[in-house]
RNA sequence: GGCGCUAUCGUCUAGGGGUCUAGGACAGGUGGUUCUCAGCCAUCAGACCGGGGUUCGAAUCCCCGUAGCGCUACCA
C-alpha cells in the first residue's frame, strides 16, 4: 500500500508553530516512504474560514519548504482539496449512513440541546444527546419538516468499545458509551469536522494520519464512522501538544512566545532553523545531534522516536538553532536569506564585499533582523555611537590612543588585518598601553559600538581610509574636562 | 462530572530491570579566548511526582494516588 499523508488546515487564522511540525511530520513520513503529500483545506466553519487566512496558510508553508503534492491550488486525482467545495459528497455519504439506519435526522434546536445538556450535568450525568429523535415515527418526523424545524443528521453511535492501536501512543481503548450521537451533517448543510474529516482521508486514500494530540479522543467518532461508511481506517499517529510556558496548549492567549510562523518569519528566523527546533520537540533522533536539516531528518526520522508527552516551546533555544544557521552559513547564502532585511544601501555594494561583510558580521547575529544594527558601522559613513561606545572613548587616554594609532597606521606598508593587528601592539608598546585601554577606544572609534567581529577584520573590512578618518575624528575631538 | 493521554534537571530530552555516581542540549554560574560579545573553548550547578507492590536489584514493570493537559459542540 502507498503512503498517502495530509496536512488539514482550517483557514481561521495564521500557521501556528503546532501545525508547522505536524505539517513537516507528514511532509517527512511521505517523503520518506516515496508516498503523497496532501494539503487539504478544512474550512466548513464558515464563520470563522476565510480566503485570506488560507492564502496565509499556504505562504507559511511555501517559505517553509513543505512543498504538497496534491492540493487546492494545483489539483491531484481526489480533489477538490477544499472541503467547501465537497458539499455534494458528505451529503451523499451522509444519506447513505440514513439509508442505512446509521444515522437519522434530528430536529431538536440548539435551545433545546443547551438546556437538556444542562440538565444532565446537573444530574450528574453525561451530557450526551439524549436520542429521542432517533425513535421518530415517520409522522413525526414529517410533522417537524412541515413545522419548518431546524434539521440535521445525526450519527447513531455503535455499540461497543473502540480500539486504536497508535502509531505513537500504543493501544488506547475508548469504552462503549463515552460519546452520544453527534451531528454528522449540520442543518446549514455543512458537514463536522469528525465527519468530513472521515469522508476525506477515506476519499482520498489517505494511508496514516499523523496530527496532534487534541484529536486523540475524537478518533473513537471516526472509528466508528469508518466502520459505517464500509471504509478501511487508516493507521493513526497521534503526536504531543506544543506548550506554553504554563503547560497549557500553545496559544496566542497566555502565551509569551509568538505562535505565528509568520511572526518568526518576520522576526528574523529560518525556515530551516525553525524546522530544525520543531522536529526535536517530541522527535528524538536517537543521538546527540541538536541542529537536523531536512535530510537528516529525512534519513532518520520515525513514528516511533516522537515522545508522548507535550513539550513547551523554549523561543531561547529556538534562537540559539536560529543563531547556529547564521554562524555558519557563507556570505552568499546570508546575502540570499537576508535580502528582506538588509538596509537599502547594500543594494549598491558589490556582491563579493557584501558577501564578506555578512560573513564578516555573521558571528554577532541571532537573527536577520540584527542585520542591519551589525551592518551599520560598515555602511553608514556617519558614525552613531552606542553610550558604551561613548564612554569607552571618554576614558582619560582615549583620544590620544586614536590619534597615535592614526599616525602609525597611515604609514602601514600593506593594509592588512594582521599588519593592523601588530602596528596596534606597537603602539600599545610606546604608549605603555595593553588589553581593553587599548583596544577598546579603537575598537569604539572605528565602530561606535563596544563589541562586533574581531578588530583585525573590522580594520580589513573597514578599509585604510575609513578607518583613518574615524581614528582622526575622535583623535581631534575636545577632552572632556571631569 | 465522564472518558482519554501524560509525568526524568527551569526548558527540550536520552534512558525500556543491574553498565545510572542518571547522559546530552538550551538557559544560568565561573574561567579562558594578551579588545569586546549575543561568538568560540573549558568548567560548575541542576532532575527520576508521591505511596505501595513485583524482584537479589526499579528512573525503568504493575497498582493506587496526585497533578497537568486534551476531548466531552450543529469549533476544528
Amino acid at each position: 500500500m502507498s503512503v498517502r499523508v495530509r496536512f488539514a488546515p482550517s483557514p481561521t487564522g495564521w500557521l501556528h508553530v503546532g501545525g508547522a511540525r505536524t505539517a513537516y511530520f507528514n511532509w517527512l513520513f511521505a517523503r520518506q516512504h516515496g508516498g503523497a503529500f496532501v494539503l487539504r483545506i478544512e474550512d466548513t466553519d464558515v464563520e470563522r474560514s476565510s480566503a485570506e487566512s488560507e492564502g496565509g496558510v499556504l505562504d507559511d508553508l511555501r517559505w517553509l519548504g513543505l512543498e504538497w503534492d496534491e492540493g487546492p491550488d494545483r489539483g491531484g486525482p481526489h480533489g477538490p482539496y477544499r472541503q467547501s467545495e465537497r458539499l455534494a459528497l458528505y451529503r451523499e455519504r451522509a444519506e447513505r449512513l440514513v439509508a442505512q439506519g446509521a444515522a437519522y435526522p434530528c430536529f431538536c434546536t440548539d435551545a433545546e440541546l443547551e438546556e437538556r445538556r444542562k440538565a444532565s450535568l446537573a444530574a450528574g450525568r453525561p451530557p450526551h444527546y439524549d436520542g429521542r429523535c432517533c425513535r421518530l415515527s415517520a409522522a413525526e418526523r414529517d410533522a417537524h419538516r412541515r413545522e419548518g424545524r431546524p434539521e440535521s443528521i445525526r450519527f447513531a453511535v455503535a455499540p461497543g468499545d473502540q480500539v486504536l492501536d497508535d502509531l505513537v501512543r500504543g493501544e488506547v481503548r475508548f469504552p462503549a458509551g463515552m460519546v452520544g450521537d453527534f451531528v454528522v451533517l449540520r442543518s446549514n448543510g455543512l458537514p463536522t469536522y469528525n465527519f468530513a474529516c472521515v469522508a476525506d482521508d477515506a476519499g482520498m486514500r489517505i494511508s496514516h494520519v499523523i496530527r496532534a494530540e487534541e484529536h486523540l479522543s475524537n478518533t473513537a467518532r471516526q472509528l466508528m464512522l469508518y466502520q459505517a461508511l464500509r471504509e478501511t481506517a487508516p493507521r493513526f499517529a497521534h503526536v504531543p501538544l506544543i506548550l506554553n510556558r504554563d503547560r497549557t496548549k500553545m496559544s496566542k492567549r497566555s502565551g509569551e512566545a509568538a505562535v505565528a510562523v509568520g511572526d518568526w518569519r518576520r522576526a528574523g528566523f529560518l525556515p530551516d532553523a525553525l524546522l530544525s527546533y520543531l522536529a526535536l520537540l517530541g522527535f528524538h533522533p536517537g543521538d546527540d545531534r541538536e541542529i537536523l536539516s531536512r535530510d537528516d531528518l529525512r534519513a532518520c526520522f520515525s513514528l516511533d522516536r516522537v515522545g508522548k508527552s507535550g513539550s513547551v516551546f523554549d523561543a531561547d533555544k529556538l534562537r540559539w538553532v536560529n543563531a547556529h544557521y547564521l554562524h555558519h552559513a557563507g556570505g552568499a547564502t546570508l546575502r540570499e536569506w537576508g535580502a528582506a532585511f538588509l538596509p537599502a544601501a547594500t543594494g549598491t555594494l558589490d556582491p563579493a564585499r557584501l558577501a564578506a561583510l555578512l560573513e564578516g558580521v555573521r558571528g554577532n547575529l541571532t537573527t536577520l533582523a540584527d542585520l542591519p544594527r551589525e551592518l551599520a558601522p560598515f555602511l553608514d559613513e556617519a558614525l552613531e555611537f552606542e553610550p558604551e561606545a561613548a564612554a569607552a572613548l571618554a576614558v582619560p587616554r582615549a583620544a590620544e590612543v586614536c590619534a597615535a594609532l592614526a599616525a602609525t597606521l597611515a604609514d602601514l606598508a600593506q593594509w592588512s588585518g594582521e599588519q593592523v593587528k601588530s602596528a596596534v601592539q606597537s603602539v600599545g608598546g610606546t604608549l605603555g598601553l595593553k588589553g581593553r585601554e587599548l583596544f577598546q577606544p579603537l575598537r569604539a572609534a572605528l565602530t561606535g559600538r563596544t563589541h562586533g567581529p574581531e578588530l583585525p577584520l573590522v580594520a580589513e573590512l573597514l578599509g585604510r581610509e575609513r578607518c583613518l578618518a574615524r581614528l582622526r575624528a575622535v583623535a581631534g575631538r575636545p577632552r572632556r574636562t571631569s
